[in-house]
This record gives structure tokens, sequence and C-alpha cells, in this order.
DNA sequence: CTGAAAGCGCTTACAG
DNA sequence: CTGAAAGCGCTTACAG
């Protein structure tokens, strides 16, 4: 390992060349004979010499990496299977180009933005990420003016300059009203997530909707913060009332799983008594008994969709939406035709 | 957000000093008088200059940032609740040391060892972190070769130059044997990790230790490669014989839900006809039903300790090996006496 | 098509 | 205790 000891001066000397024309040559520009920069970049690999990050840096004010700021609690972050599926797939086009990833999981809002604005501000990352997307989410305007490239996991209900990376959620919501209904049930619930954020809200709105489309009464909707503990309790105080739903459609598949036991707990059969939807399709979803009907989501899909669409607004200067196929319903055998008593 | 402009030579002129003492001052370094010192500092902060780390790096050849490479498949890297709190932990005391982490996720072994090289190679980090240690673990020498500081999450079993880590999980594994052969099972089976880690093997040894210790034949164990799908089968297998096991301890949590989840389809009462213990106490293990007996581990604990372990060994040259509590057992209502058939 | 030089914004011996 | 200068290793106008 002396490799790390040579710099662009001997690669020059012993091609006998400027500096600057090797810089010239591995970048690619113009002005270089096609030539001379084979055999540049010949000797270079030869002599098993790759340029300085740290002085590419420095010179062309880049970090080649992108960051991605993550609000959750510590205690319940592992619970989201969300996260490590996206960030796989923002890893598998980074890798290839390059690029680093900077991750930080900070306690809440307040951390966030202060960890955006230094990561910027100590010019750690390039463009960044911006997920759970809030109602007037303050990052936007702070991004915008911050001068920094980034994209957004859903469309801001803010004005945004960003490019969207989008998956139609609430199309998957509605599959699972009408399933519900196409077996016959009219007591629907729904255990929604955090209202604060877009997709929380969206979801619950999409459920709304899709009740009163089918000329049902707007179903029950709880709001919890997306946590299994409060999934729980959801449950339990929509299962305690007198005429309680015979279905329940939950807002991802851990507080779905949990809403289960508490079914199981009471003595409740899944499907029988209760029918149960969740949603992501998270791998753990086809292991419970009765196996999970769930929206399915491409988590490291929309990891690898909004890379890409970030790469493309540093380079290209923009980038457009993109929207991704609709989360589908797929389902298992948590849900059934509202049992007779 | 004009600040960006500034540098240290602004800052220098207006404190009618020289940029070396701007330097000397923000640095800590003696050799300023202290009332010099706070002034370059108040005048600093008035101009809101913030050196930039650009630069910083190239002349100290650091990056000020610390790397973690996870090598796991994609699509099931999201059913492992570990990560996420481990980072979680580990940010908790970066972001207040001005450093950052660096995550890969990469899906294999060969990707592992190559984004470590390239990491070091590109300055990008200046310290490792190593978990999910195997057997005759190439990444010891290889990092060793590197010069680069790290941290290892439990100790090799090759030779190593770095500070490790550990959670004696042993202790929980017996725990869970012990506690179970005290409510009267004496066919307890053992649905073990992948043997080519050492956590896997560890807890398989330590399994059929505590059987023998017991005075119990020894209990089979079947390894799986920790996924959830694994485990379901493995559940399967064991419940299929003649002479089915009236326990089963899992090497996670994920895999004992799956195992629960088996046990159910296949109409046996948990814990009448099945006791069932999982390993790590994850957030969702107390919400399945029954309520999951588990080993309790401290995975944002272990990313404080390993941070904090790191950074010293990077400061101080050295840092010695660090034992958190072990890990314990945790009994809800998956285990109870053997039922009589 | 090619070279010599300045610049990116810090840190660090070296003098004084 | 303080200053002037070189150096970290690239990139990029600017000349030719």
């Amino acid at each position: 390992m002396t490799a790390r000891k040579l710099t662009i001066a001997d690669v020059a000397e012993r091609a006998g060349v400027s500096k600057g024309l090797v810089s010239f040559a591995l970048n690619d520009r113009p002005g270089v004979a096609p030539a001379t920069r084979e055999r540049i970049l010949r000797i270079a690999s030869e002599m098993g010499w790759s340029p300085s990050l740290r002085a590419r840096s420095l010179s062309t004010r880049r970090s080649f990496a992108l960051g991605l700021v993550i609000a959750r609690d510590p205690e319940v972050i592992g619970s989201d299977p969300f996260f490590p599926s996206f960030i796989a797939g923002v890893e598998s086009v980074l890798s290839t180009e390059g690029r680093v990833l900077v991750l930080s999981v900070v306690p809440d809002q307040e951390a966030e933005l202060m960890t955006y604005k230094s990561l910027v501000a100590d010019g750690r990352v390039d463009g960044v990420f911006v997920s759970d997307l809030r109602h007037d989410d303050i990052r936007i305007p702070v991004l915008e003016e911050l001068g920094i490239p980034a994209v957004t996991l859903g469309v801001p209900d803010v004005p945004s300059p960003f490019p969207a990376v989008t998956i139609d959620d609430a199309v998957g919501i509605r599959a699972a009203v009408e399933h519900l209904v196409a077996l016959g049930h009219t007591r629907i619930a729904h255990v929604a997530g955090a209202a604060r954020f877009l997709h929380g809200s969206r979801r619950r709105g999409a459920f709304e909707q899709a009740m009163r489309d089918a000329g049902l009464e707007a179903g029950q909707s709880v709001d919890t913060d997306f946590s299994i503990a409060e999934g729980s309790a959801a449950t339990r105080r929509l299962l305690a009332q007198a005429e309680r739903p015979t279905a329940i459609i939950y807002a991802n598949d851990p507080m779905a799983i949990a809403g289960l036991a508490v079914a199981q707990e009471l003595g409740l059969r899944v499907p029988h008594d209760l029918s149960i939807t969740g949603f992501d399709d998270t791998d753990i979803s086809r292991y419970v008994f009765p196996a999970l009907t769930t929206v399915g989501t491409d988590p490291a899909e929309w990891g690898r969709a909004a890379a890409r669409s970030l790469l493309r607004l540093m380079e290209a200067g923009e980038s457009d939406d993109v929207a991704l196929p609709s989360a589908e319903l797929v389902v298992r055998r948590s849900t059934a035709a509202p049992g007779r008593p």
C-alpha cells in the first residue's frame, strides 16, 4: 500500500506531460489528443494512482456525497423496515457512481433542520434526500435557500423547486377498501399514521374518500405516530366498542401485526371475526398467521429512483418528477367475508 | 447565506492577525495569548465564519467521518431491526463531535471488502465499524494493512489490533435454556443464525453447552441465514417430527415471530403446546400474541459504545475493549411449562 | 493540442 | 507570543 504516496505530479512526470494535462485526461475534458489521453490513463493505472478525493473536493467545491437525514425516535427506528430497504436501493446506484451516502439519524425536527444546514455549510454533501414529508414542510424553503439540490419522496404541499419521486399509495388504500367492501364489510376502520406527515394524512384521506365512494358512512379513523405501541393501543380502543368494526385497515405492517395480536388476545378469529390489512408488504407480513393482506410498495426501487433523480438534477441542472408504479394490494389470509356471529 | 464566501483570511484581516494565528486559536493550540484567542474566536463567530471542512481535510488528511459497511441482501435488510437502532446510537455520539457517518449497504462480502478499501483509499473516512464478524474474518487483516482505525462488534477469532465492543449474548441464551428447563422442558430445539457469523455460532455453542449442563441430551439445532423465511422453514421442519420439541429458542425475534405463526397455523397453542423465545427484545416482540419471551440486548447502546471507542482510538491511539452488560432474559407470555397432551 | 501558474482554504513547521 | 510562507493535491482559466 505505498500507493497512497502518489500524486498527479508523479503521473505527469512519468508520462512526460504537465499536471494539468493529466487532470484533463482524467476528467474527459476536450483538448487532449486521444492517443495522449489513453497513454496518460494507462500510465496512471499502471502506477496505481487514483486522484485524491480531498484535493478534488477542495478545488471543485464538491464532496461527491449525498445526504439523508432521518428524524425518528431511536427507540422505534428499528421497527420500521422502510429505511433500510430504501437506503439499500439508494446505495445500489451510488456505488456505481463513485458517490457515497452520508446518513444522519436525529431524534427530532429541530435537530433534523440543524443537520441539513450543517451538512450543507460544511460541504459534506452535494445533494440531499427529503423523506417523511410534512405539511408546510419547512425543509423545502430552507433547502432552497441553502441552494442545495434535493429530491423529495412524494410531492410537497408547498411550492417546491425540487423533483419529486412519488408512489401513489392512495391507490393501494382504495384497493384495500374496495377489497373489503366486495367481501361484504360495511364497518371498516382505519388506523392511520401521523397526520402531520403527508403520507399519513393522504392515506387517511384516501380511506375516507373510498368509503364515501362505496356508499358507506365515513369509517372511523384513528391517528397514531406509526409506532407499534400506538397501533396496538388504537386497535384495542376500536375493538372495545359496542359496534366494533369487522375490518381494520392499517397504515403500516408493524401496526397491523400488533393489531392481529390484539384481536387474538381478545379471542377474535382473524379473518373470521375481524379482517386486517397492512401497508408496505414488508418481509414479515407473509410469515405471520394468518398471512397479512397488505399493500405492496417497493422501498428499494424508491431509493434507486430517488438517487437517479437526484444525480440527474445535479448533473443536468434539472430533473423531472417521476411516478413509480402505484401501490398494489396483495391479498393473503387476513381478510375474508365478515363471519356471521 | 452570504456566509459561505468568508475565509480564514477575512477573519485574520478583521482581527488584525495572521491566518496562522486564527488557525491556532481555532484549534486550541498553545502559543496564543488567551485574550487574543478569545478575541479571534469572538470575531469569527460574529462574522459567521466556520472553517472549510474541505480545506481542513486536504491539509490534515482527515475526513472527520466514520464508515460502516453492511453486507446484507437488500430484500431482507429491512427485517432486521438491529442496524437502525445501532446506527441511531452511533449518530447520537457522532453528532456532538462534528463527525458524520458514511454508510454503505452492499449485497455481498466481495463488495463489502471493496467498499472498505475504496472508502479508505479515497480518504472518505478516518475509522470504520466492523459488524457481523465472521470466522477467520478477512476484514481484520485487510483493515490492519490499510492502516485505518477500526472497532469490532464482538471479539474476532483471529488476531486483531482493534478494540472490541462486546455484549455477552451467550449469557442470554443460557438464561433462556435454564428458564425452559426450570419450567420442565426437556426437548428444546434451537433455530440458529448463520454459522459463518461469530454471533451465530456462539449462540449455538452456548445453547449446546447449556443443554449439556442441564443434563439434557444435545438439543437439535438448525442453522439459518437469520432471515424470516428460513426461520419459518426451520420451524416447520422441527414441528413435523414425530418427537417434536416442546420449546424452541430462536436466534432473533423476527424468526421467533415467524415460528409463532407456524405453530399457530399447525394448531399448536403457544405456550401450552410449544414455548418460544426470541433474541434482541425488539420493539415488536411485546406486541405479538402471546408476547414474546426474549433476550434483551441494546443495539443503540452498542452503537454509542462503539462510536466512543473508535473515537478514543483515533484520538489517543489506543482504546480498551469494552464489555457491555450481558444480554438478559425478558420473560413474557410465550413460555410456560409444557402442557400435558 | 499543450504548459506554466494561480487558486481552492485551510494547517504547520520555521523564524523571529 | 506572533508572522510569513510553504504545502496538502487537485482543477482551471489563461497563454501559446
